[in-house]
DNA sequence: TGAATATATGAGCAAGTGTTCATATATTGC
DNA sequence: GCAATATATGAACACTTGCTCATATATTCA
């Protein structure tokens, strides 16, 4: 029905991952994909936080932050230690700050 | 209200990048977080392909790969070019597989 | 134990998103 | 010009998402 390109499919298909490791790396850039989650992360990248200096640092309500961090914690993209009654978030790994950096590059060619 | 934490604010407001550039960086990695434009990427990274090719490849309709094209054409993450009534497109920078790339460390690790 | 503080969580809702369907536009060859 | 092929696009709809509000849990201190 269509013209042919099987020529350039069949190399395309054996180097494309499995469709769960495609779908992992959707839901991993979701999660990404939101300012209020990019804006604790880089705020994080700073300084490990309470929820409460994030939700003042971003003027929102602590519910709000509160469920943003545990998508990100979810995503294992943050992590969090308890010291009384506060609980303190940090990134959980490097990758986060080299996937923002990345971004920030091609944002700002 | 709650306890104090002007110190630590105070860093990483100084750290924070703009509004804007933190919105931008929340929309370009939104059009990463979904499984059809990463195919569509990954699919671009190995080889320059027309429409029918990547609707052939991922088993969807014409519609639907044309209307995640213009996502990630709005987005400069895939040029393309004409020849006669095939349009190709690639990949129009290297940030695009690098930024994949970063995001297929985490999720593997 | 009870009050205060810090955080987590479930339900509900408004706004956004990805696909489908129908149709429009562009190019080629007759 | 007309038919065929390749692609683009607008409207509609189901599904998802981020916030709010109310409330639950956890910890500290008196």
């Amino acid at each position: 029905m269509t013209h042919n390109h099987e020529d350039a499919l069949s190399h395309v298909k054996a180097e494309m991952p499995t469709d769960e490791q495609l779908q992992d790396l959707g839901d991993l850039f979701k999660v990404f994909g939101d300012t209020t989650r990019i804006k604790i992360m880089y705020a994080l990248y700073e300084e490990e936080l309470c929820v409460c200096a994030i939700s003042e640092l971003l003027d929102m309500t602590q519910s709000a932050i509160s469920h943003q961090l545990k998508t990100l914690k979810d995503a294992n993209l943050v992590a969090s230690r308890r010291e009384g009654k506060t609980i303190y978030y940090r990134l959980s790994d490097e990758h986060v700050i080299s996937i923002i950096a990345k971004g920030y590059e091609h944002i700002t060619e």
